[in-house]
RNA sequence: GGCCCCGUCGUCUAGUGGCCUAGGACGUCGCCCUCUCAAGGCGGUAACGCCGGUUCGAAUCCGGUCGGGGCUACCA
C-alpha cells in the first residue's frame, strides 16, 4: 500500500493556467440522474469550461444498498442527451485518465492508505460501537436532550484502552473507523462559500466514521472521506454541489487539515424544489416524475429548452436573453440565488414551444425520429417511410415566411397526438355520421357535408381561395354564413360555418382542433382527402 | 430540540436609502383577429410576510417575530 507522499507523486498538480478551474460533478448511482444532477453537472462543466480548465466525472458508489446496475447506461444517456461531455472519467466503468480510477469502489487502497495514515498519527481510531448500540445511543441523547453524534462521553472507543483494542481486534470483531475530531465544543468557524459568500457556524465536534464496517464485502470509505481524498487527488479546485452539503463543510475542512492537504473552495448550489399544498419541498426522485432525468428523454423535451431555463434559474440575467445567446453566455457563481427555486414545468412547456416553433421542419423530423426510434418505433417506422408527407405536414403553418409559426408541439412526445392523423398509417377515418366528434351537427348533415365536399371537391392551387367551397356548401346546406350571424337567430339554422367546417374537419383530420384546412388538404393530398371524406357512411 | 441558509406578484425575478404610483417574463383574465386549434396583437390582474426602530425619506439599514428550506446516518 502506497504512502501518501508516493500519492502525492503519481497525483500531481495539475499544469493548467492560472484562472483555470478543476470542477466535478460526482453522482451515485441510483436509478436516473435528478434533472437538478444534470444542473449541478452543467454549471461543473461550465465553470470548467469557460475558465480553460478540467470537468471530471465521478461514480460515488460507495452505498452498496442502495446500488443499481443499471445507472451507469442511465447516467451515460442523461450526460449524452444533455451535452455533458466530461473530460475525465466520462465513459463509464471503464474511465481512464491521469487521475483516476474515478469509480470510488475502484479506490478502496487509495482510501485505506490515508486512514491507515490517520490511524498511525492518532486522528483516526477503531470503534467497536455494534448498529444496536448506536441505535440506543441516539435514543438516550434524545431522551437527555443532548446533542447528537459521537463526541465527548458518548466516545466510548474514542480513548478506549490499547489492550482492549487489541483483544476486540484480535477477536475479529467488526468495527468501524472514526475521525478523531479536534473541533471543541461551542467553538465557531467561518468560511467563505463561492456562492453564498461567508459563513460562520459551529466547529464539527462530531467524531463521524470515515471507513464503514469492517464486515462488509468492500472495505468501503463514507461520503466525507472520499470526498476529502478524491478531490484532492484528482487536483479540484472548486467543489460545486448541492446545497445539502454546507453544513458539512467545518467537517470537510478538518479532514482536510488532518490529512495536510489544501483546502478547496465550495460552491453550494440551493436544489429545485417543488410546490407541495401549501409549502415547497425538494424535489424528489420518488414523488415526482419531473425529478427524474428519464422523464425528459422519454418525453423528448428538446435540450436547449431544458438548458435554456435551467441556466435562468441559475443566472436570470440569462432568461432575458435569446436562447442561443444564454446557452453561450458563461454562467456566474455570484449571480446564483440561494433559495432553490420551483420548478415551474408550464414555464418550460413555453420555452419548449417557443423553441420548437423557431427549428425547421427538417430539423423537428430529424428530432423526432431519433426520439420515437427509442420510444415509439412504431410511429418512427411510419415517420421514416413517409417523410415526404411529414415534412408537408410540418410545412403548414411553418418556415420561411410565416409571421407567427405554430406553437403546437413542446416535446417529442407530442408529435403523435398533434400530427398523427396526417399519417394514414396513424389516422382512424371516421365512419359514423353521429360521431360525437361531429359536435351537435345532425348525422344527416354530416352525411351530406362530407358528399358535398367530395363530389365538388377543388384541391388547393395558388392564387384560388380555397375555403370558398366549404362556404359555399355549407350556405347550401343552410348554414349561417357566420358565428355572429347564428348566434343573432340560432333557430334559423341548424349551425354556422364554424360548425359546418367542423364537421368537414373532423373528416379530415378527426379532430375539431387543427391547422389551416386548406393545409391540411395540401399536405394529405386529393385522394387521401376523398377517401377520408368519404368514409362515413 | 440544535446549527446554517432564505423571505418582492401564483412562478422566476429586477431592485443595494429618494429615479418605485415597485419594472420584466411565464401564468391568468378580457378584448381583437378568426372556419376550429396552436399562435399573434392590445389591455387588465397580481407582490415588498408581520411588528417595531434608524432616517426628512426604507422593498432597500437594524432588532424582533412569523414562515419556508437544509443538515443533525456505517445515504450521498
Amino acid at each position: 500500500m502506497a504512502e501518501p507522499a508516493e500519492l502525492e507523486e503519481r497525483y500531481p498538480p495539475r499544469e493548467l493556467p492560472p484562472a483555470a478551474e478543476v470542477t466535478r460533478f460526482a453522482p451515485s448511482p441510483t436509478g436516473w440522474l435528478h434533472i437538478g444532477g444534470i444542473f449541478t453537472a452543467s454549471v461543473n462543466l461550465d465553470v470548467a469550461r469557460h475558465s480553460g480548465g478540467v470537468y471530471l466525472l465521478r461514480v460515488e458508489d460507495t452505498d452498496q444498498a442502495r446500488f443499481e446496475a443499471e445507472s451507469l447506461s442511465q447516467f451515460e444517456m442523461g450526460f449524452q442527451y444533455f451535452g455533458i461531455q466530461a473530460d475525465e472519467g466520462g465513459e463509464g466503468a471503464d474511465a481512464t485518465g491521469r487521475y483516476g480510477p474515478y469509480r470510488q469502489s475502484a479506490r478502496g487502497d487509495l482510501y485505506m492508505a490515508y486512514v491507515r495514515d490517520l490511524m498511525r498519527r492518532g486522528l483516526a481510531y477503531p470503534c467497536f460501537e455494534t448498529p444496536e448500540q448506536a441505535e440506543a445511543r441516539a435514543a438516550r441523547q434524545k431522551a437527555t436532550g443532548a446533542l447528537p453524534g459521537y463526541y465527548g462521553e458518548w466516545a466510548t472507543w474514542r480513548d478506549a484502552p490499547q489492550d482492549q483494542v487489541r483483544t476486540r481486534l484480535a477477536a475479529g470483531d467488526p468495527y468501524v473507523v472514526r475521525f478523531r475530531s479536534p473541533g471543541l465544543s461551542g467553538h465557531r468557524v467561518s468560511f467563505t462559500d463561492v456562492i453564498r459568500g461567508e459563513i460562520t457556524a459551529d466547529d464539527n465536534r462530531n467524531d463521524i466514521v470515515i471507513l464503514k464496517r469492517s464486515d462488509s464485502p468492500l472495505r468501503l470509505p463514507t461520503y466525507h472521506l472520499a470526498h476529502v481524498v478524491d478531490d484532492h487527488l484528482m487536483r479540484v479546485t472548486l467543489v460545486i454541489r448541492g446545497e445539502e452539503w454546507v453544513s458539512s463543510v467545518p467537517l470537510h475542512h478538518q479532514l482536510f487539515d488532518a490529512l495536510g492537504f489544501d483546502r478547496i473552495r465550495y460552491a453550494h448550489v440551493a436544489p429545485l424544489m417543488k410546490q407541495d399544498g401549501g409549502s415547497r419541498r425538494k424535489l424528489s426522485k420518488r414523488k415526482d416524475p419531473e425529478a427524474s432525468v428519464g422523464f425528459y428523454l422519454e418525453q423528448g423535451f428538446p435540450v436547449e429548452a431544458v438548458q435554456y431555463y435551467l441556466r435562468g434559474l441559475a443566472n436570470a440575467r440569462l432568461a432575458e436573453m435569446p436562447l442561443g445567446e444564454a446557452l453561450a453566455e458563461p454562467l456566474r457563481l455570484d449571480e446564483f440565488g440561494v433559495a432553490g427555486p420551483l420548478l415551474d414545468m408550464v414555464k418550460l412547456d413555453d420555452i419548449s414551444a417557443d423553441f420548437v416553433a423557431s427549428l425547421s421542419g427538417e430539423e423537428i423530423l430529424e428530432r423526432v425520429g431519433s426520439w420515437a426510434d427509442a420510444h415509439d418505433a412504431p410511429l418512427a417506422a411510419v415517420v421514416r417511410a413517409q417523410r415526404a408527407l411529414a415534412l408537408r405536414a410540418l410545412s403548414v403553418e411553418r418556415g420561411q415566411g410565416v409571421a407567427s409559426p405554430r406553437k403546437d408541439l413542446r416535446k417529442w412526445a407530442d408529435f403523435r397526438a398533434v400530427y398523427g392523423y396526417f399519417f394514414p398509417e396513424v389516422f382512424q377515418p371516421v365512419t359514423d355520421a353521429a360521431d360525437p366528434r361531429f359536435g351537435g351537427v345532425s348525422p344527416d348533415l354530416v352525411r351530406a357535408l362530407a358528399k358535398g365536399f367530395a363530389d365538388g371537391y377543388l384541391p388547393p392551387s395558388p392564387g384560388v381561395p380555397w375555403f370558398d367551397q366549404v362556404r359555399a356548401l355549407s350556405a347550401s346546406l343552410g348554414f349561417a354564413p357566420s358565428q355572429k350571424a347564428y348566434l343573432r337567430d340560432p333557430d334559423a339554422y341548424p349551425g354556422s360555418i364554424a360548425d359546418a367546417s367542423g364537421a368537414i374537419r373532423v373528416l379530415i383530420t378527426g379532430t375539431r382542433k387543427s391547422p389551416d384546412l386548406e393545409a391540411v388538404c395540401a399536405a394529405l393530398g386529393t385522394d387521401e382527402v376523398l377517401r377520408r371524406a368519404r368514409a362515413v357512411g
